[in-house]
DNA sequence: GTCTATATCCAGATAGAC
DNA sequence: GTCTATCTGGATATAGAC
């Protein structure tokens, strides 16, 4: 391989793709430098060792975690603006909504890298488990609560536990993901669900 | 270590439990002898390699999973003498059932050591991701879709979409048994969130 | 059935040419 | 900045004594 501009970003690319798929011990220093196109001792002008190489995806990975959260999601708790848009959501708004993030979740390569390498190394290394827990579930729960409190005091849902409420309603969300990780031909069986789900809770708790 | 006779099952438990904190290929053969309490070359009496002995865990802990789930569950679908039972159930009978389930799986060890290494080796090993979905996720999604079909049928449910009200029931149980798994002293908090979820499930879908 | 000693292999990392 | 060749360490597995 000739001389490159973008190899080492290229390396925290193809690494991150194989320690979601196999784990850190288990991918060689070559099988990356394979991916990449050129040869293991390439990586260490660029990298001081492994170890080094994964700090940096670990760090990359968050950093796009946190952008593409961002993005994603209104910020129900601060943006007061968002409120007038919360309250007038339509049941086909509550199934794009969920739908969007779950095609998101799945479909974006680096997020999904990131979720199975967070999957597989949750155990051993602890800030993982740390950051897989706070922003795929407890975050999702704090937003949908927060999204609820409103409709409540907007009189659009009865008053009641909206914390527990949004632990019914994203708890699926999180169940089909994870199933579509570890067999993606059920992408269209959770799609299905998740669809069904959103339309049963908001016939059974939100008034349109 | 002097004669023993049982260092062929202590290697099956012991490496189960070391696989499941750190993944197959993290864990050196020393490490196991050495939790086993005796030194590496002394696997290789009992087991050709470390591919055989991942081999019988794998066979072991489904054997040991499968008569754990049979014990644990009610066969709702089957055994029709249980319908009464399932029709006079009461608010109380429904929590104790979920925590029951949630208990079992945090605090017995070699589930949990068998949970924790099919978490982590489920990308690599395509066998232990359908083993996972379909003990964990569907066996449990059927099971009370079964429920409750019969307690629609007996009029203290309204008649719907009984999957996807075992989706709905279901799920949260499965997201607080992971969140535990990375972090065991969130137990609390689980437990009080699934008697929520119950209490509000049962109260929103079920007639007393 | 377990030990010590050792063979073998292979992955991570370095040296030095280009 | 990438290559080929090589060093080094550590892990699997074997040999042979007890």
């Amino acid at each position: 391989m000739g001389r490159q501009e973008n190899t080492k970003e290229l390396f925290v690319i193809e690494a991150l793709k194989l320690f979601g798929e196999r784990g850190y011990d288990s991918v060689r220093i070559s099988d990356i430098a394979e991916a990449v196109g050129c040869t293991a001792p390439a990586l260490y002008k660029h990298y001081k060792n492994k170890q080094e190489l994964f700090a940096v995806i670990l760090e990359e990975s968050k950093k796009n975690f946190d952008q593409v959260m961002e993005k994603m999601q209104i910020d129900y708790k601060d943006r007061l603006e968002e409120r007038e848009k919360i309250i007038s959501m339509t049941e086909k708004d509550f199934v794009d909504r969920i739908i969007s993030i779950f095609n998101h979740a799945i479909s974006n390569p680096m997020a999904s890298a990131f979720r199975h390498f967070m999957n597989i190394e949750q155990y051993h290394i602890k800030e993982l488990a740390e950051i897989y827990s706070s922003r795929y579930v407890f975050s999702q729960y704090e937003q949908n609560e927060a999204l609820f409190l409103i409709l409540m005091e907007a009189g659009r849902m009865e008053k009641g536990d909206a914390y527990i409420l949004a632990v019914e309603f994203v708890s699926p969300v999180i169940v089909m993901i994870d199933l579509c990780d570890r067999d993606p031909s059920r992408e269209k069986y959770a799609r299905e669900v998740l669809e069904s789900h959103v339309k049963n809770f908001y016939r059974r708790n939100i008034k349109s």
